[in-house]
RNA sequence: GGAGAGGUGGCAGAGUGGUCUAAUGCGCGGGUUUGCUAAACCCGUGAGCCUGUAAAGGGCUCCGCAGGUUCGAAUCCUGUCCUCUCCGCCA
């Protein structure tokens, strides 16, 4: 959420951002219900300042008659409170509702467009676009051949849009993990393993939206749970409700978890093979840092997330994420969208997004500064390191070759144990 | 899953219907004393929101969370979450 007070002071620049960004939000409704809400919030305390006045004098009255008037005073005023208190709750619903949907402020320099067809290319990796003397196989059909996936297993089992990893891919997985891992920890992140699984109100605090017709999010039934659809939920819940020292910050963490999206209204586009599936492993960088700080560490995890690709040796292009395209909790996101040589294209694989102190503010997450009066909001970034699924389908079609086999990168062999992945006899 | 105990400020811990405006200690900040350090002593020390000032000040809310009873709740009642102990089951 968006700070209400900015929101007042700024209302042209935030209607603005929500045009940018797509979202119809009523910020004049939004405005009226802020006066509004004040107004009647100040009636409600000054009925309860009288209130409790009248309480702590029963206690000091002289006599039983005096009592009970005082008492029949209290029980009007207390009465009065009461029907005020409602409608000032009432207002502040609603008010609510609209403050939710208010997306957070874009980066000045963040392309402004609709969609993605707005963002802009703004870098390469090292590895140049691969050029094979054959025609290049999907993954789909790689694994196939390979006998690495086994994605009618997966339906079977749990419908269309699970699988089953086998043989090599599974080791890959472990060994994407691994190397992912490995550099983070070099770099001063703190490796974590995360539940699979989080309360709602964390859900809601990081900007997803459990239950409803366009939900991304498994829920369990008759549980306040869902299962999460990224570890940036449940790093970000970490400090939920949470104030922590200025000096604490950054904070720099790398969880592990399973990745459970619906994919609702999705079917049919990029639906075959791994790319969007409804389960996958993931290894998300997150960080907490003070609000100075979050512009140069989303830089840093952009920096983190090319040398993995590159390390690698998968090309991409890094796009600046259009302002149409951020979703509601990013004030700036970076795609890097990998080659892939079965489509002929580029596609998502990572993404990392400064949310400045959107998620933060929702989540209630603080920090204090020794010897300074209150608190402020924390920043928040996340990034992906290593979307498993995804980074297997860039291996496998950048890396196959004319035989039909697979190289494996070489940051990945000491764990799958091999240097090439050889069609099955 | 069952039974019991408990959740109070940064921490420990008192408080079972009305000066709780939350004791006390530790910690932390400032000061006095002092060659330096330490000790001792003194003063201060939560957060959010509203209002408002030159600085200030004033008010409301918050004792896990949500309801309820009452003129009045940290305190009584209900629900819920979490922690601990024991039992059962189990990788």
């Amino acid at each position: 959420m968006l700070d209400r007070k900015f929101i007042v002071e700024n209302s042209e620049a935030v209607k603005r951002n929500c045009r940018d960004r797509g979202v119809a939000a009523d910020v004049d409704r939004f405005l009226a219900l802020e006066g509004l809400r004040r107004e009647r919030q100040a009636e409600v305390e000054n009925l309860n300042r009288r209130a409790n006045e009248v309480s702590k004098s029963i206690g000091q009255a002289k006599d039983a008659t005096e009592r009970e008037a005082r008492k029949e005073e209290g029980r009007q005023l207390r009465e009065r409170t009461g029907q005020l208190r409602a409608e000032l709750d009432a207002l502040a619903a609603e008010q609510e509702a609209i403050h939710r949907w208010i997306p957070n402020m874009s980066h000045p320099d963040a392309p402004r467009g609709r969609d993605d067809q707005a963002n802009r290319e703004v870098g390469r990796g090292k590895t140049p676009l691969p050029e094979f003397d054959f025609e290049p196989l999907d993954h789909v059909e790689l694994a196939e051949r390979l006998d690495l996936i086994d994605f009618a297993g997966g339906a079977r089992v749990a419908g269309h849009g699970f699988y089953f990893l086998k043989n090599e891919a599974v080791l890959l997985e472990l060994a994407l993990q691994r190397y992912a891992l490995g550099l983070l920890i070099g770099e001063g992140f703190t490796p974590m393993t995360t539940p699979d699984l989080a309360s709602n109100q964390i859900l809601e605090g990081t900007g997803y939206i459990p239950r409803g017709p366009e939900t991304q999010i498994y829920s369990i039934e008759n549980q306040n749970l869902s299962l999460i659809a990224t570890a940036e939920i449940t790093l970000g819940g970490l400090l939920a409700g949470q104030t922590v020292d200025a000096e604490a910050l950054p904070l720099k963490l790398c969880g592990v978890s399973h990745c459970f999206r619906t994919e609702a209204g999705a079917h049919g586009k990029e639906s075959r093979g791994l790319f969007r599936v409804h389960q996958f492993t993931k290894v998300e960088m997150f960080a907490f840092t003070l609000p100075d700080d979050s512009e140069a560490m989303l830089e840093y995890l952009r920096e983190l997330e090319c040398r993995l690709f590159d390390g690698l040796a998968i090309p991409y292009r890094v796009v600046d994420t259009a302002t149409g395209d951020l979703g509601g909790p990013a004030y700036r996101k970076y795609d890097l969208e990998a080659w892939l040589p079965g489509r002929g294209g580029f596609g998502e694989v990572t993404s990392t997004s400064n949310c400045t102190d959107y998620q933060a503010r929702r989540l209630n997450a603080r920090f204090k500064v020794k010897g300074e009066k209150g608190t402020r909001f924390v920043h928040t970034l996340n990034g992906t390191a290593i979307a498993i699924s995804r980074a297997l389908i860039a291996v496998l079609e950048n890396h196959q070759q004319a035989d039909g086999s697979v190289a494996i990168p070489e940051p990945l062999r000491a764990v799958v144990g091999k240097d090439v992945i050889e069609p099955r006899k």
